[in-house]
RNA sequence: GGCGACAUAGCCAAGUGGCUAAGGCACGAGUCUGCAAAACUCUGAUCCCCGGUUCGAAUCCGGGUGUCGCCUCCA
């Protein structure tokens, strides 16, 4: 089945066709490990992850890599500023290493929270120092780059076109540009590829330039030739990333040899807290650990982002998070609904369902459209006839949704104390004897400790609140 | 000042020229249950405003209004 992409280089959505038929190679963009990644960061990996889970739903192996930045992030993307490593560590009392090591921990675990895929190939911005060097040079050799007395700067005059993802006039933002504060600079939108280290800084390495360091852009560049070639199918990251990092990602490619690095560049739209953007400031800064602090499992985040496309806004509340939060609990009813049907399916049906996975299949195909795929699922759900085929189905949804269908809500692993286990049999004894009043007197009493008792076909099913 | 996005039922949201405008949450009614919960059934919008193109527009064009984002750190 065809597959469909919406490419910021072209703003149009195009039909994939990748390099190679069999494998499509991917470069993400990932965290700087500097500080928590915000929930806002993880939408732009549960998008990532869907496209993986939608190319290997068709049929697509993948080599995928993503980077890990742990140097040369500056606090200004003016090539201004403290290394943002240098100046978390100097605030937290730590080396730079510890700080990477840290949060690029916290990183994957929140990760794991989500049931997002790990990429293929995972690579660190500080071991590829030496092809990074190279890449420079070789910029240099070929006359896109030049020396000033802090920095080796990319000279964008060189290019036949500079901005080609972003919309930006050069000329007209050069006209109402703020002061350049480097007179050394040739042209304003010059980046650095490589800087000059102070004589105390904590991060450097040797080059032809002494000590030093590399500039922000240069490690993607030189991570996904190394890995990928000079040019591989998907591009991705968030929508920020467009008109410095993106844009000075292709210059350097561009510089090397001559191609635009990725063929179809794909960004994930920003998350809005209560309408608005996510910033310190505002104090509506929200870590997955915020979510599950309050009780939600942090697949519920993972759901909620499938309530609208990828490329547009989605406004975070914790009412949305209240909604969500209650469909998953039906998504996973209904899939044990199914698993614990015998119903039998005729000829009819069998047609029905494989029409709903086909109409599943054409919505992830055309630009990861969940909302769309999220309302076949649920027609599966709801189908009328339980059968353990439909739970197969919902699992086969699932290798898209990685959203944990199958997942029992169980009272196993809920700790409960002996004084509220007393209460419980109380009730159930109460309750053979039809003393009704006893047994509501009971689950409000049970309530108040904490703890919900609901009755069930099979039994009395206990929750913490 | 420049660039861009969005505006569809109470809320979130799909749909980009043509069947009765998907789906989720909430509300209400009902089935079931001692009650509650869960589950299930039923119930709601002509698509921001004005004008145009067309046999036909939420969907295309023009003009308004409004919300938001980027150009400075950010996924």
């Amino acid at each position: 089945m065809d597959i469909y992409l919406y490419n910021t280089l072209t703003r149009k959505k195009e039909l994939f066709n990748p390099i190679d038929k069999k494998e499509v190679k991917i470069y993400s963009c990932g965290p700087t490990v500097y500080k928590d990644a915000t929930i806002g960061n993880m939408r732009t990996n549960i998008f990532q992850d869907v496209l993986r889970r939608m190319l290997i739903y068709n049929g697509y192996k993948l080599k995928h890599v993503m980077n890990i930045t742990d140097v040369g992030h500056l606090v200004s993307d003016g090539d201004e500023g403290e290394d943002k490593m240098v100046k978390s560590a100097r605030e937290e009392n730590k080396t730079p290493l510890e700080i990477a090591n840290h949060y690029t921990k916290l990183f994957f675990e929140d990760l794991k929270d989500l049931n997002i895929q790990t990429p293929e190939i995972i690579c660190k911005a500080t071991d590829y120092i030496q092809e990074m060097l190279k890449y420079v040079e070789e910029l240099v050799k070929k006359g896109f780059a030049y020396e000033t007395s802090t920095a080796i700067y990319f000279d964008v005059s060189k290019l036949d076109k500079y901005p080609v993802l972003s919309n930006l006039n050069v000329e007209e933002q050069k006209a109402g540009a703020r002061v350049d504060i480097d007179p050394e600079k040739k042209n304003p939108y010059d980046f650095a590829l490589w800087i000059k280290a102070p004589e105390n800084h904590l991060m450097k390495w040797d080059s032809p330039w002494g000590p030093s360091y590399p500039g922000w852009h240069i490690e993607c560049s030189a991570m996904s030739r190394k890995h990928l070639g000079e040019q591989f199918d998907i591009h991705t990251g968030g929508i920020d990333l467009i008109p410095t990092h993106h844009e000075n990602e292709i210059a350097q490619s561009k510089g090397i040899c001559g191609k635009i690095p990725a063929r179809y560049w794909i960004h994930g739209e920003y998350l809005l807290i209560n309408g608005g953007k996510m910033s310190k400031s505002l104090g509506n800064v929200y870590l997955l650990k915020d979510i599950k602090k309050r009780g939600y499992d942090p697949l519920v985040y993972k759901l909620l982002c499938y309530s609208c496309s990828y490329r547009n806004k989605l406004n975070f509340t914790w009412e949305a998070i209240e909604a969500t939060s209650k469909s998953l609990e039906r998504l996973r009813n209904g899939y044990q609904n199914h698993l614990n049907g015998n119903d039998k399916l005729s000829e009819e049906d069998r047609e029905i369902l494989n029409k709903i996975e086909e109409k599943f299949h054409t919505a992830i195909n055309d630009d990861m459209n969940m909302p769309l795929a999220m309302s076949y699922v649920w027609e599966a759900v709801r189908y009328e006839k339980k059968n353990k085929e439909i739970a197969n189905l919902l699992l086969k949804f699932d290798t898209v949704l990685g959203i944990k269908i199958d997942k029992k809500e169980t009272n196993e692993g809920i700790e409960i104390s002996e004084e509220v286990m007393e209460l419980v049999k109380e009730r159930k004894k109460a309750r053979q004897e039809k003393n009704w009043t006893e047994s509501d007197r009971l689950r409000d009493l049970i309530k108040e400790k904490g703890y919900e008792v609901k009755d069930t076909k099979n039994g009395m099913e206990i929750r913490r609140i």
